[in-house]
Parts: structure tokens; sequence; C-alpha cells
DNA sequence: TGATATTTTGTACATACGTACAAATAGCAT
DNA sequence: ATGCTATTTGTACGTATGTACAAAATATCA
């Protein structure tokens, strides 16, 4: 059950009354998955924020699990592509330094808004990762497994590539970390206010963009724990304060 | 509902017959909660793990809105006494670079494990907040408001007086992505693997942790977006590809 | 001890859930 | 139009949920 406004559902259910019933429960369902998590939104709740009705629902997509992965079918592909050109691109950069910044701006750009795709639904889409990370859904976990697997080898190489004296190891965890604050961003609504629809950079998304890139670049930059010394010295640094 | 082993919650009951089966209960909920969300355990679920009966989870707790309620009660006022120790300490560290590092691991390190209180829930409790703020948790938001503002204002004016010449607004950026890498790393389990109970800092923990702050510390460290103009020369970077 | 308060159990109720399915409707070629 | 398929509706079923509440068990203390 879902306790937010009980207005805007209908509202934006008029909105579209009936000229894809499918693309409504489809939206709909992702609005309401990445604000509140999977679990907590009922198909009713779904069904009637699209303006539908719940047995649209079991029509269309058989379970609620096969809900989400529609959802997750219909962005992987176009995020990943958009990715891949993007990365492309960066790896053409000469300078280093630029080229880390051209690195970590494709993998971050696609995340808030997937292009061309399918509503502007790029930050939508990485919320609902997001939370379904959280909580550990397991129809998420697998899906994403079997498809961002490659893309993040891709990115991880090339980040490595251009910093040869980071282990990989350390960049897989810095990685890691710009994943998190990704999420988080887009998971806390007051900092990047709504972003709403059309895939263009609006609200102060481009903002939050650049301070992400602009902090994920100097982590990278980071020099890394074990010092690449002669021999590898491996002293205990700092005082636990 | 959950799907999990059916082995293990009987085994955990088994362990802790019935000592304090209020405690219990606690533990079994911050347990289940942290790791499959709010709306995906069902009082049934946590009962049978803490080896009690429904009923006793509604005599101590009333609501599972209380139980969750009770669960941060416990935990926010000793993980931010700690850190409010370990910041002290930390600001009364002389070279600046160190300086900024004590404070990082001062608001690192109580996520991790909240020293000598409950249980080692310290990771399990953040875990939870992660998850929660990923579910847009009402009760969590607003007692998180509550508890939380005052230190966190705290650790940022530390951060800015080490570093002055970054104007407060991307100290907040960088702390809120600080965050986001935090719970992530937390919350993504096959990571950190484990780091399981006992507050000691035992599996990998202790990697993750140094990691994190090695990243933060030169995230913060990274200049500004707008530029106050002085050495570093800023042109107009790539085109957006 | 027995009385009294606290805790635990067992069960029951109303509601909300996911999904199945027959009936009704709309879309569209012929 | 007619027939046929794809979609949408309405409804119903079995189950799981949060919580209430009386009864039983246990602890506390005079």
């Amino acid at each position: 059950m879902i306790r937010k406004s009980t207005s805007k559902a209908t509202d934006q259910a008029a909105a579209s009354r009936k000229p894809n019933l499918r693309e409504a429960i489809l939206a709909a369902a992702e609005e309401l998955f990445s604000t509140n998590g999977f679990n907590a939104v009922s198909v009713r709740d779904i069904a009637q924020a699209a303006g539908a009705n719940p047995g649209s629902v079991t029509y269309h997509f058989k379970t609620k699990d096969g809900l989400l992965l529609e959802i997750y079918r219909r962005h992987c592909g176009p995020m990943n592509r958009r990715r891949s050109e993007l990365l492309a691109a960066a790896r053409r950069v000469r300078d280093l330094q630029d080229r880390l910044e051209a690195i970590v701006r494709a993998f971050v750009l696609p995340a808030f808004s997937s292009g061309s795709d399918l509503a502007g639904g790029g930050a939508r889409f990485t919320r609902l990762r997001a939370v379904m990370s959280a909580e550990g859904n397991e129809v998420a976990r697998k899906i994403i497994a079997q498809t961002f697997d490659d893309t993040s080898h891709a990115f991880i190489d090339a980040i490595h590539e251009s910093l040869p004296h980071v282990p990989r190891t350390e960049i897989v965890w810095r990685s890691h970390f710009l994943l998190g604050a990704l999420y988080y961003t887009l998971v806390t609504p007051e900092r990047v206010s709504r972003l709403s629809r059309g895939s263009a950079d609006g609200g102060d998304a481009g903002n939050a963009i650049e301070q992400l890139v602009r902090a994920t670049v100097a982590s990278f930059q980071a020099p890394p724990l074990d010092q690449p010394a002669p021999a590898r010295r491996r002293s205990a640094d700092h005082p636990k304060t």
C-alpha cells in the first residue's frame, strides 16, 4: 500500500488515457518501484496509477516479477549501448587526465539520462536499480549480473589504462564507491530536485553530474594503499585514532 | 515473505533460547530488515527468526513501525556519541592533511562498528539505514532528520575548516557521495564479506574502510568546480561527444 | 507460600495481496 | 457488415499480512 497523494495518480492516468496501456503500466511501475521499493507497491497500486485494471497487468506481464523483468529488459540495452559509445569516444582522448574524466563522464551520464530513450527514464531506471540493489531483489540481481558485467569490466579496463600505477583492485573499489555515490544521489530526492521527465539535463542534474565527476576523478587519482615501492612494503600505516 | 534459508532461522533461535526475547526480536528484525527491506519482512518472519511468538512482537513494540523506531532509538545515541568523540580527537590533529583523513575516518569507522555497543551491530544498522533510505521509509526519514543532522553539520564544519578553499556547497556534495559509497559498500554483501557479529574489524571490513577513506580524502581535496581563479588552469573541457 | 504484575502463547479477524479466468470490449482484416 | 484476435474488465479465490486479545505461563516479592 502507498500512502502518497491520491490525486496525482488519477491525474496521471487521465493525462494519457488509453493510447498504450502497456507502456503506461511500465512507466507507472517504474516510478512507483523506484520510489517505494518492490514489496511496498502492489499490482493494484500500479494499475491505478496507470489508469488500468489490475487484470491488465497480469495479461501483459503475467506476474509482478515479470513486470520488473520487462522494465530491466527495456532499459539495459539502450543504456549499455549509450555507455559503450561514450566510452569509445572517451578512450580516444589523448591527454590521460582528460581521458579519465571523459571515461567517468561516460559512466555517469547515461545513468542520469539515457539520451533519446524511453521517456527520459534514465535517472528513474537508475533509481530503480539502486532500490532493488538495497532490497537485495533476486530478479534484479540476476539480470544485472548478466547484463552489466561486460560493460563494467570495459570501464574498469579503460580506467586502469589511464591510471597504470593504481592496482586494479583499488580501481574496482573506487568504481564501487562511484556507483554507490551515484545511486544515493538519485535515491535522495531533495538533492537532485526532480530532474522530472524529458531526457534533458534540466534541473540541477547537470550540477550533480559535474560534482560527481569532479569528486570521482580525484578519488581515482588518489595514491594506492599498497605503495608499489621497490619490494611490496606493507606497513600498517596510520594509527587507528 | 522471505525465501532465504529455512535452517538458519531456527538455529539462530535455538542459540539464544529465552534469556531476553525482546533483544532477540530486535536483533532478528534488524538483520531481516537490513537485508530484505521493510515491507519484504513480515512480523511472523521476525518472530520465527527470534524464536518467539508473533504476539510477543506486538506486546513489546505495539506495531511494526514501532519496532523499526525502537531499532533506531537503540543505535542513534551510541553511534552519534562515538562519532563525536572521534571527531573531537580528529580536530586536534595538527597537520591539515592528516586531520582531514582523521575526520573522514571518524565519520566512517562508527558506521562499520559502533565500538562496544550492541552486538557489533554497527554495520548492520548502517545497512539498515541504507535500505530504509532507498525505500523512502517515512519513519526512518523522520528519526534520522532529527538525530543525525547536528552530527552531520559538525562533520561538514570540521572538513570545511581543513579545506578552507573549497566552498561549503561542494563539501556537502562530497559528504553526500561519501555516505552513498558507504551505504552501497555495506549493502552489497559479496564485497565486504559478512563482517558478521562481534564488534571487531574482522573480515576485510578493515580494508574496505581504508579504501573508502583513501578515496574520500582525495575526493574532498579535488579542486572546486567554481574556480576561485588562483593557479589552476581550467579550460572549458571536452566536447560532450 | 500465595498474590500480583509481567511476559509469552495461541488464535482469530479483517484486510490486502498476487494471480487466475470468464465475460465484455475494441481493433482490424476481409 | 462478419469473423477473429488482442486487449480490457470484473470478479473471485486462496493465502499472507498486521494487529488485537484472552488465556496460559513465568517472574517478582510480601
